[in-house]
DNA sequence: GCTGTTATGTTATAACGTAACAAGATGGGA
DNA sequence: TCCCATCTTGTTACGTTATAACATAACAGC
């Protein structure tokens, strides 16, 4: 796919990001490119989500690049591990699962279109109590693990 | 669990809506019960959550009670089937996904608190032609596939 | 030129969630 | 009894996330 000026902007934003990005913090990472208004930044998500290059982590509310290639086809399975005390995410390779999506689904849906799965907990870091608590804001500080 | 008047009236409220409700829906829905302001919303829903009576449905920002029994443990996946046309929800029972997630969660997690899955196409109504389109008001009509 | 389409841009507002404080209830111990 | 700690409940105000609505620009084909 070809990518538009602003949709450029706003992947390379979140693939320099160490962890999940709001929207607002990309956006306001990317106010020094003239980037100033929240359509912008959410019209640019949505392209990129379409295709495949960004997933939003929907218990974090929050936007990442994706560091895969998956099949894009409608039935990929979008996993995320995820530290709930320092914020660390890791996107994880679950092809298999997809497979048993179509039976779990149960009697409600004829078609699927998207499957996301979202585990979390704590990383090996903060369980040894090495890791910084949360970052609140956009900085990029993560986790070591 | 001993449950409040509040949380009796917020778990009543999603018990009764056939589709899960945002906050603010159930806020709209316990005026007229002397419900004024979101924190007693989200407080109720905070308690229901931690009782395992009520789930977030992530991708909606919406809340539902649950209609199982589950094991309260920590390791309990959380499951729905969403009807991205019309905002039909089924809760899945998947407690052989939960086994394997350890596996699953990659090298990041040192332990697991809580996993959600969730699988949004076209249900068997909307794919026949025969469900309204999505409600976006807190009305509580939904699919009957 | 004109026209349709896609991409941009801006303002304002809707929708979701929480911090912080105020007011009442409860329950000891001096 | 009175004071004080603590817990719950309630309210206001605010912060964050997302979209509606409208306006403009850029480009392609005719
Ligand atoms: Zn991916
Ligand atoms: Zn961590
Ligand atoms: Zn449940
Ligand atoms: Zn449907």
């Amino acid at each position: 796919m070809e990518l538009t000026t602003q949709q450029e902007k706003v992947l390379s934003a979140l693939r320099k990001a160490k962890k999940p990005l709001s929207a607002y913090a990309v956006l306001d990472a990317l106010r020094t490119q003239g980037v100033r208004s929240p359509p912008i930044v959410y019209r640019a998500l949505e392209k990129l989500q379409g295709a495949g290059l960004v997933h939003r982590v929907e218990s974090l509310g929050a936007f990442v690049a994706c560091r895969h290639t998956h099949g894009k086809g409608p039935d990929g399975i979008h996993a995320f591990a995820i530290c709930s005390q320092c914020g660390a995410v890791e996107e994880l390779c679950a092809p298999s699962l997809a497979k048993s999506l179509g039976r779990k689904s149960g009697g409600l849906l004829a078609e699927i279109n998207h499957s996301m799965l979202e585990i979390s907990g704590l990383c090996h870091g903060c369980v040894r109590g090495a890791c910084a608590k949360k970052n609140t804001k956009k900085g990029s500080g993560a986790c070591s693990q």
